[in-house]
RNA sequence: GGGCCAGUAGCUCAGAUGGUUAGAGCGCACGCCUGAUAAGCGUGAGGUCGGCAGUUCAAUUCUGCCCUGGCCCA
């Protein structure tokens, strides 16, 4: 026997002070080779290790892939398939670690490429990176300390870039052993990458095609702007930044042009806007007063006149009321005048003809509410998003647009003009914000401050920097004018789940607005427009390199000479910033030099060009067949999140760019309807630990992909008694928090080892404390200096995230050691089998470990019994028949003494057809992208595999010689097996290997494919589809566990056989054709006679109920359904039903007349009388006959006999197949039943000799004991041969 | 604040086009089995199907409102 070492060499240890260890050096310790070789040679199969470690199982899988190169073998099998299964990665960024939800991505990702291929097509997977962006110029930032753009221009664009292309591989190496260690098969060699040369040329090469249809403009966008970095933030980062804050809240007066006496009064939140101001808008509709107060008039809503009287604790007398409609028009002198001496008499000519005030005037708009302030809403279009579309909307009416401008009091630092003057210019405005509003009330303009908490976005990054809203210039895809076809497209596609078609999906192009596609940052794909120095409105878009090198040859010369000086420069950055800035081409039109806009564009862009920029097209040679081979995508998948994302970016790009035109200039072998670029989609929820919260790295409530893969352990801050909150140490123990102790999957009291700077690690009694914040550890002081550590200077003050970087002297790593991680495909599998992939997942060890329980150690042990007893019998399905190739039913048919279906006992027939019902389940599952229910579907077949056919057949098994009945129930196994290790191998590709290595290379080393992912997919095998006998074997086993249920109640153990079973079934139809069943029957309930009883023939042990069929009688009767129930039930059962019987009908009296009910109309059960040793359910009753004769007693004290000796077998530990001698003595009735049975309890026990009475050998091990009051002394001896 | 999704046994999840006894696995308790044995099997307890109204002969299922969690958006 191989021995395998449980304890992790302190060499291992010492090493896991750097973090946790890599894949490579952690197999590389642990010597082993593929078939470990655990029995005899002359075995036909390996026997399946008693001990369970599948990581250890799947490094070994994972060498012979590498080995053979399977993937790739994979790929060119199916190379010259005729059908093409397209498949696209959406990019992940790495420079960052990777976690259980892009385990989770990556194993829905893997599972419809691997199932395709098994079924011929072929599949290619190229792997691709996204590298642009914002979080990437974070990143590096943070690691120069660079506050801001400013700092950034200062250290440099051309060095900041290098940093931006170093970054964003950091975790590559992270990012690529996580995916080969889950099985996740893409090519990784070629993947795409979005910083590229190719990329970003086939990226600009969409964007001219998008500006020369007139797609791409340039305008303002309001964003939401983080002055002190001088950016804008994207939605997403914005989302991450809310806080409840504290902001003044003012309401001020805003006197009439015509009347200064009368003001309207405006509300805001933000009095740094108030400067900026250009309009109070107000709702046509609402209803208006003017109120006294003091010596001024007010205007407000009607209905926010006594919310404000009581802020302001005065009276506010009507005067008047009007209409909003009456206020619109009307003109006011704006609460600051820095813009109104210049401005206040700008004209705006309507294109109506008419002419009128362009600022400060009153105006209609929408989006007025009375929620909050005064129903008057203070306009300032260069802030507020609403405030910016009604400026718009409003110059849309003008003649002269170009004349009115964009009133702005702050510059794009967040620091006031000079014009605002002395206090306020050059002040960050959130810090004026108190001195506007004393200007406002020396002013008398101030008609009431306060406090007011609200929501309000921080930056992300910097949290006590506020981001306010600002317009910004920005270039703008023009989405909203093809919106309907990006619908049309997205109705045509599949989603898994169908709601977020018309849903989250759906809504959002329903409100699609123009998409804001430029940053002002520097590491990005660069817009490729070039503006004419002499013409601004002249304007190029080039689609390449190669394109701008033919207006000018010397174009990138600045870059050519750089990479001479310093040839390591990378080609990439050609067409990057600070590089791609120098370049100039002469305009088109008028030959004037033009130069490139500043800015980068957004990175969901590059993302969105996937599918033709990750092969170049169109500039790269072959780039055209390539990318016409492989759009649309068949399949893609990514979180929900990706709704607005990659989802969206996909379909925009792909609609606006592949029109019908496009694809056919482009040379497409032929127009791609929508949907395209991808036909179906399934959408992932998150992963989340096991109370449903968001698996968090600062809240340290996630399970580290390394626990689940490699070995269960984590690293803890160390603390002393100081800081432990009350608790006590104590020598040999270890006190953690409770949700780390369960995150470990322990409990209270194991055994964990526990190793710190010094080498040696140490046994520790682990105990959970709900006093403890996570990942720290309170160990003795004594136990402290053993393992050479001390208390770190936080104490237990230290961040979740940063104890795995705490010096190696401040943490301890804590261990299971005897439990091995589950493993990959436990992990895949968990993420298959535990809920719908949309739903979001309650990921943790324990949660792994219950599904891989469920299905994958099941399915291992009947693999496991089958090798033991098929080596101890010599069963070789490749016996004869040495070129077998494939595994399918014509093929197994085939082999040695084999027979056909049809003649095979009843339980090899059920589990055959169970098999194939199987397969074709999981088939048209997985090809409709159901994830769920393919694992569910497998799940039901490996238990009925285990839990009825092993079990049923197990005898069979054991039986001497080998007859055709065993050799069926070698074949029945043996296809099940195979069959499923194929269906399983796209989820669980670890262990259907090893099966298939096992059951099906070992017989066939040469002439069977290489891996068990170069198979064939099962076909269906319709012959073996019996439906009727599931219906009937589910009765079965109905059946039984009824009977089982009698024998508990009654305390009958099942040793003790009965004489017969009564079985009277709900359903009379069933009656005939469960007599074939009646020896599984018998010996599954010990009982010698099986009698099924019709109605009228059982005894008072059963009694009738009857109801109404609702469902029928329902709609009939309608509240004279209840009134039917009634009588049912007080009816007498018995007679109704004898009377069902023969007349075919029944009449009922009710209370508003009789009725004539006929049989569908009532529903009949059988119930178990009371105080009978008998039950029922809705299969029928069954009844047990419970006394016991001298000859059931003689029976069960055989079976009794034959359990104690099995026992001793086992005691002693011998293999199954050693003979032993035996000797039993005992009472006198004892003695008497053992010399009958002498003969069949040697065969059983393997007795070579088989003794009643003394010994004639001197026994090495003997047993006295007592069955039922009988004495008996039982004596073994291990015969020699 | 708005939208979408989810809420069913201690846990993880099924399910029901509205039909009167709501299922499975795990866990737990009790027991069985002992030639899959650091396994296997059975039985049982455990649910006002998130809450409140409404529609209906009948609601866990449909409708409305509310609560909780998640995501997206403001």
């Amino acid at each position: 026997m191989a021995t395998r070492e449980l304890h992790v060499p302190t060499e291992t240890l010492a090493r896991a002070s750097g973090g946790v260890l890599s894949p490579v050096e952690l197999y590389a310790s642990r010597p082993f080779t593929m078939r470990e070789p655990m029995a005899d040679r002359k075995n036909i199969f390996d026997v399946v290790r008693t001990e369970i470690d599948c990581p250890r199982d799947e490094a070994a899988i994972l060498s012979f892939w590498k080995e053979h190169d399977i993937f790739q073998k994979t790929l060119d099998a199916r190379a010259e398939s005729p059908r093409t299964f397209v498949f696209y990665e959406g990019p992940p960024t790495a420079n960052g670690m990777p976690h259980n939800g892009h385990v989770l991505t990556r194993v829905i990702k893997d599972l419809f490429p691997r199932f395709k291929t098994m079924q011929g097509w072929n599949v290619p997977r190229k792997a691709g990176w996204d590298t642009h962006g914002l979080p990437v110029e974070v990143e590096v930032s943070k690691e120069l300390r660079i506050p801001d753009k400013a700092g950034i221009e200062a250290y440099g664009i051309e060095p900041f870039t290098q940093k931006c292309i170093e970054s964003v591989f950091r975790y590559t190496s992270e990012w690529e052993t996580l995916t080969e260690k889950i099985g996740f098969w893409v090519d990784l060699e070629q993947a795409y990458v979005t910083y590229h040369k190719s990329y970003v040329e086939s990226v600009w090469w969409a964007l001219s095609n998008l500006f020369d249809k007139g797609l791409l403009y340039q305008g303002h966008k309001v964003v939401w702007w983080w002055a002190q970095g001088g950016t804008a933030l994207s939605s997403h980062e914005v989302g991450q930044g809310w806080k409840t804050v504290d902001d003044p809240s003012v309401f001020v007066r805003l006197p009439l042009r015509d009347d200064p006496s009368t003001s309207l009064v405006v509300w805001t939140t933000t009095p740094w806007t108030l400067p900026s101001n250009v309009y109070v808008a107000v709702d046509l509709s609402f209803d208006y007063v003017i109120v006294r107060d003091g010596e001024h008039k007010l205007i407000v809503a009607a209905e926010l006149r006594e919310r404000l009287e009581t802020s302001i604790k005065r009276p506010l007398e009507v005067l008047e009321t009007k209409k909003g409609k009456d206020l619109v028009g009307l003109s006011y002198i704006p609460p600051f005048d820095i813009f109104y001496s210049e401005y206040k008499d700008l004209e705006a000519k309507g294109k109506d003809g008419t002419t009128r005030l362009a600022f400060w005037r009153v105006e209609p708009a929408s989006f007025v509410t009375l929620d909050t302030g005064t129903g008057l809403v203070h306009v300032a279009p260069a802030f507020g998003e609403d405030d910016h579309a009604l400026h718009r909307s409003l110059l849309d009416t003008y003649e002269n647009p170009s004349s009115i401008p964009l009133l702005c009091a702050i510059e794009p630092d967040g620091k006031f003009i000079d014009a605002m003057g002395e206090g306020v210019a050059k002040r960050w405005v959130k810090d004026a914000d108190a001195d506007l509003i004393k200007a406002l009330d020396r002013r008398g303009l101030l008609v009431h401050a306060e406090t007011y908490r609200h929501d309000y976005p921080f930056c992300w990054r910097s949290d006590d920097d506020p981001l306010i809203q600002m317009a910004r210039p920005a270039w703008y895809i023009r989405t909203t004018r093809e919106i309907d076809k990006a619908k049309a497209n997205n109705r045509n596609i599949h989603w898994i789940p169908d709601h977020i078609k018309e849903g989250r999906f759906g809504d959002f192009l329903e409100h699609n607005v123009d998409w804001a596609l430029s940053r002002e940052r520097y590491w990005g794909t660069p817009l490729n427009v070039w503006v004419c120095s002499q013409d601004p409105e002249h304007k190029h878009a080039p689609d390449s390199v190669a394109a701008i090198e033919k207006l000018n040859p010397h174009a990138f010369e600045a870059f050519h000479a750089a990479k001479q000086k310093d040839p390591s420069l990378s080609d990439h950055l050609m067409v990057h910033k600070p590089w791609v800035d120098n370049v100039v081409f002469p305009c088109p039109s008028c030959g004037a030099p033009m130069h490139r806009v500043p800015e980068v564009i957004d990175c969901w862009f590059d993302s969105g060009c996937m599918p033709f920029a990750q092969w170049g097209f169109p500039h790269v040679p072959g780039s055209l067949a390539r990318f016409d081979h492989s759009f649309p995508a068949d399949f893609i998948s990514e979180a929900i999140d990706q709704t607005r994302g990659w989802f969206y970016s996909l379909l925009m790009v792909s609609t606006l760019v592949f029109d019908e035109s496009t694809q056919k200039q482009m040379g497409l072998t032929r127009v791609r309807p929508v949907p395209h670029p991808y036909k179906a989609c399934i959408v992932l929820g998150h992963t989340c630990d096991k109370d449903g919260k968001k698996e968090s790295k600062s809240k340290g409530n996630y399970t580290p992909p390394e626990v689940i893969l490699d070995r269960v352990c984590m690293d803890f801050a160390v603390i002393d008694d100081a800081a432990s909150r009350g608790l006590q140490s104590k020598e040999g123990e270890a006190w953690i928090a409770t949700a780390d102790l369960e995150g470990l999957d322990l409990t209270d009291g194991a055994t964990v080892s526990v190793s710190g700077s010094s080498d040696e690690a140490r046994p520790f009694v682990l105990r959970g404390s709900r006093k403890l914040p996570r990942r720290v550890v309170l160990l003795h002081e004594a136990d402290r200096n053993a393992l050479g550590v001390e208390v770190g200077p936080l104490g237990a003050n230290v961040m979740v995230v940063e104890v795995p970087r705490l010096d190696r002297k401040y943490r301890v790593t804590i261990e299971d050691t005897q439990t091995p991680s589950p493993g990959a495909d436990a992990f895949r599998w968990f993420f298959y089998a535990s809920s719908p992939p949309w739903t979001n997942t309650r990921h943790s060890l324990s949660n792994v470990r219950s599904a891989q329980k469920e299905f994958q150690i099941k399915l291992r042990n009947v693999y496991s019994f089958f090798t033991i007893y098929a080596n101890i019998d010599g069963f070789d399905p490749s016996e004869g028949i040495a070129e077998w190739q494939g595994l399918d039913a014509a093929a197994l048919a085939s082999g040695k003494a084999v027979s056909a279906i049809k003649d095979r006992p009843l339980l090899d027939r059920w589990m055959l057809s169970e098999l194939a019902l199987t397969v074709r389940d999981v088939t048209s599952h997985l090809e409709a992208y159901r994830v769920h229910e393919s694992a569910l579907r497998l799940i039901d077949c490996v238990d009925a595999l285990s839990n009825w056919y092993v079990r049923r057949s197990r005898e069979r098994f054991w039986a001497a010689g080998f007859s055709q009945d065993k050799r069926d129930a070698y074949w029945t196994l043996y296809t099940s097996l195979t069959t499923l290790a194929r269906l399983c191998a796209p989820f669980i590709p670890f262990f259907a290997e090893e099966i298939y290595q096992n059951l099906v290379r070992r017989p066939w080393p040469a002439s069977q494919p290489l891996s068990v992912h170069l198979c064939q997919w099962p076909e269906l095998d319709e012959k073996a589809v019996d439906e009727a006998l599931s219906v009937e074997m589910k009765a079965v086993r109905d059946i039984v566990s009824l009977g089982l249920q009698v024998r508990t109640n009654n305390r009958l153990k099942v040793r003790q056989p009965l004489r017969s079973v009564d079985v009277v079934l709900a359903n009379r139809a069933l009656k005939d054709r469960m007599k074939a069943y009646e020896s599984l029957i018998r010996s599954e309930l010990n009982v010698h006679e099986v009698h099924w009883l019709d109605p009228g023939q059982e005894g008072k042990e059963v009694v009738y109920k009857l109801k109404p069929n609702f469902r029928a009688l329902g709609p009939k009767l309608g509240k004279r359904v209840q009134e039917a129930k009634t009588a049912l039930a007080k009816a007498d059962a018995g007679e109704l039903r004898t009377r069902l019987v023969t007349d075919g009908k029944i009449v009922l009296d009710l209370p508003a007349g009789a009725i004539e009910l006929g049989p569908e109309e009532i529903e009949i059960s059988v119930e178990a009388a009371e105080g009978f040793a008998a039950a029922g359910d809705a299969v029928g009753v069954v009844v047990l006959h419970t006394t016991l004769d001298d000859a059931l007693i003689d029976e069960g004290l055989e079976r009794e006999c034959l359990s104690r000796l099995q026992a001793i077998r086992k005691e002693l530990n011998l293999p199954y197949t050693a003979r032993i001698r035996v000797a039993i003595d005992g009472s006198k009735r004892l003695r008497r039943i053992l010399a009958e049975a002498k003969t069949r309890l040697a065969q059983e026990v393997l007795a070579s000799e088989f003794l009643v009475g003394q010994a004639t050998f001197e026994p090495e091990t003997t047993k006295e004991a007592s069955i039922d009051g009988e004495p008996i002394v039982i004596r073994v001896l291990r015969a020699s041969e």
